[in-house]
DNA sequence: ACCTGAACACCGTTCAAGT
DNA sequence: ACCTGAACACCGTTCAAGT
């Protein structure tokens, strides 16, 4: 017999550290990571700030947890048809899509590694891929990891929460004036439009295309 | 008359913005960014903890500007002489040496921007070395923006410090057979040893000379 | 095993006040 | 203008206790 049966409302359900890691990123998401504490995350799972403790042996551990929830959430199917360098961008663009719908807990993945079976599997595919085209396991290893940290960096400045509390006002109206800067000056008066997307995959695809060449990669025929 | 004269001992200098963002860094670099509070920063400059609100409205704009304080402590000089390639590679690992003795500095600069005249002039400097060799200002941003997100992307993965909380062990001896992972085992077997730096050094000029073929770029003869 | 609740040693920031 | 100090509404985590 179940709480839910015994009782008549279903009240909530039992705890455990994949539910608790949910509710936890579900909440750094809407409030940011700075508004989140152990106190709320009892509060919303209706039991007292120290049940979770029961589970986990801190909030750093609880934030590890996040980690590794959000890297599960990637797509790597989709690394498998095309050419090895479409794969490789296809499946960095999955990363990215998987991580950019958590701004907030961004600088979480950013800096806290993971070494989870189920997150090495995940490096596997895509370092198994370029192997395939060619590569030496420590080289494709390498280059992961190249394509990885890009994609994070990129993305933490992109949509990435600030680090110790919302970024204010710049401080004072410096305006300076354009002929310090006369190259920066050149390229707003062109009409530059600051477009993330289009300047990731334009990154990632320039470093893929210079791995590529650098290590002499091509699919095997 | 100062402080100094009239009394016997300089128990102080007088309070400036730059010397508070200056001693919280220091304070930061020695006991991280969790151990780090207004209470401490305000013992530390030997003064009430509220005496630092009135030079930054709160700790947020404190953080902004020990972020302007790393990007400033970059030496641009050297990104002059060479090779437009050299020059760029040169230059981003000037930075990155600037910011890679600020690991718990390093999610602020990660995640703050900052858009002061000293910041935007560096930006500057490398911006129209690119032009040079050829790319339009509109290019040389997008470029500029990668190699900048890169190397903060890298150094975070390097030695930046965990955000939330220190890292604790892996969650259990997961012991993971190598059947699962066989080209990262590969990897291991081969005698992988990780490189930082070499690392680094092998992304960035693979994402250079990507780059470079893309836009056609070269230094004028 | 799983959850509670009080207690400890902290936080950032407000506000009114001092000089 | 520059700094103080009390007060408010919070924190993470410990510990002993309940079931």
């Amino acid at each position: 017999m179940t709480n839910e049966e015994t009782q008549g409302r279903p009240s909530r359900p039992t705890l455990n550290a994949p539910h608790i890691a949910q509710m936890a990123l579900a909440l750094i998401d809407a409030e940011g990571l700075d508004a989140f504490s152990m106190r709320k995350l009892g509060a919303a799972l209706e039991v007292d700030p120290m049940a979770v403790y029961h589970y986990f042996p801190n909030k750093a551990a609880l934030f590890d947890a996040i980690v590794e929830a959000i890297y599960t959430q990637i797509d790597t199917s989709v690394a498998v048809a095309a050419e090895w360098d479409e794969a490789v961008a296809t499946y960095m663009h999955a990363m990215r899509n998987a991580m950019r719908a958590h701004p907030h807990a961004l600088s979480l993945v950013a800096t806290r590694p993971v070494n989870t079976a189920p997150v090495l599997v995940l490096v596997e595919v895509l370092v198994a891929r370029l192997t395939r085209a060619g590569a030496a396991p420590t080289e494709a290893l390498a280059m992961v990891n190249c394509f990885g940290t890009f994609t994070i960096g990129h993305l933490l400045a992109d949509v990435g929460a600030p680090v110790g509390g919302p970024e204010g006002p710049p401080p004072d109206a410096t305006i300076l004036d354009a002929s310090a800067i006369p190259t920066l000056a050149a390229a707003m008066a062109a009409g530059w439009v600051f477009d993330p997307d289009a300047q990731f995959d334009l990154g990632l695809r320039a470093m893929i295309a210079g791995f590529g060449a650098h290590y002499g990669l091509r699919d095997p025929n």
